[in-house]
DNA sequence: AAATTTTTTAATCATTTGATTAATTATTTT
DNA sequence: AAAATAATTAATCAAATGATTAAAAAATTT
């Protein structure tokens, strides 16, 4: 019962030692997570990370797993949630969208280019407890996005299959980047360069196929 | 030293006693490394999964790694060079080779759905152990595919990212299949059913791509 | 400044996990 | 059939790993 005084303590202080041990420990947690993973992650790992003793990632999250919920929970947000308000806007034309969304996400996947794998693999390790906790049923279907794109190719055009059109070409050139760079032989920076490129060759894309009966 | 003497006997048998031990702990190995990766599966449980003792595993295989890297290397030759049949193909328009990947690839990993995710997560764990080691290289450049790709668009027309479309396209809603199915409030046969409407619409699409100068 | 609480540390625990061993059973060779 | 080899098993090992504890140090409250 210790235990939970600290943690307790702890969140009514999260906002004035913001910073300090417990951020360090999430960010060290955050990097490691990501790039190997929750299984090949081992906490000994983010501890020297982070700098700080073994102890204290139990003392601060209670568990390996407490922790590594926390950090998926914000990546995932991070992920999914992103989209949501290029999406809504209500300002911006169809084609806008397009643009907007290829272009925020492409700037943040160069940024972060090991979420999505990292994402992907753990809803797939965990679906239930990852994918039905974040709200996305509505992330979709009635925002303004939606409405557009069936005013524009109507129900029967499977608005969906663009929508999948459209993450599919953003976000799996950072999924599968290692081997296309290999097949393509091309250096990382020319990789980049060529994701770059996509920005606005993506929306271009997406237009024809629109135009298809 | 016993080993290597038994590991030489055990090749020679293969051919003979290639169902038995050896080969139904490669089956119960593939499917807990693909279904888990490498990090989250353990012996014990190929072992179980195999109805075998656990010391049989490394008596055959070594270790587990060792284990692993033969699986893989199979698994990465069956989605890599899976391609290259279609696309090497003297005798096909480039429109039929679209339609011919589109629909091998879409057919093989609906029964293997778990394969592209897998592969894409452990290359990444290990870039230099796997993508270098398949010679992925002339699986693209050099192919008639490739030709008749450049004839169609021409060297600036990028073809290399027609074709990290066409990849794009086909393979991501395997790799993102629990996110999608939740995003679209889709049954698991509903989002099958997209999935194979997809094998005539990926090639249309990308024609359509085609056409933009 | 004393008392109290919080944070940090080193040492240690209990499991898990990959791997090995020595003995037993089954198969093959002679 | 006897001998030799291969396959299988149960028991065990050593290292890795997540977690805890008790004591010390630092910070906060009184």
């Amino acid at each position: 019962m210790v235990k939970l005084k600290k943690a307790a303590k702890v969140s009514v202080k999260a906002t004035k030692s913001d910073h300090s041990t417990e951020e360090k420990i999430k960010m060290a947690a955050r990097k490691m997570f990501t790039q190997k993973g929750f299984a090949a992650t081992r906490t000994r790992d983010i501890a020297e990370e982070a700098g700080i003793n073994l102890a204290l990632l139990n003392y601060y999250f209670r568990s390996k797993e407490k922790l590594f919920d926390l950090i998926m929970l914000e990546n995932m947000q991070h992920f999914v949630m992103g989209m949501k308000g290029v999406l809504s806007d209500e300002t911006t034309t169809l084609q806008e969208k397009f643009e907007q969304f290829v272009g925020n996400y492409i700037d943040m996947l160069t940024q972060h280019p090991d979420l999505p794998l990292f994402i992907l693999h753990e809803i797939k390790a965990n679906p239930d407890k990852f994918v039905e906790r974040v709200g996305i049923q509505n992330v979709i279907f009635g925002t303004h996005f939606y409405k557009q794109l069936i005013a524009a190719i109507g129900k029967k055009g499977q608005p969906f299959q663009i929508i999948m059109n459209m993450m599919s070409l953003t976000v799996f050139p950072f999924v599968a980047s290692p081997l296309l760079r290999n097949l393509g032989n091309l250096t990382p920076d020319d990789f980049n360069k060529l994701i770059e490129s996509r920005k606005k060759l993506i929306p271009l894309w997406i237009n024809a196929m629109l135009t298809i009966k």
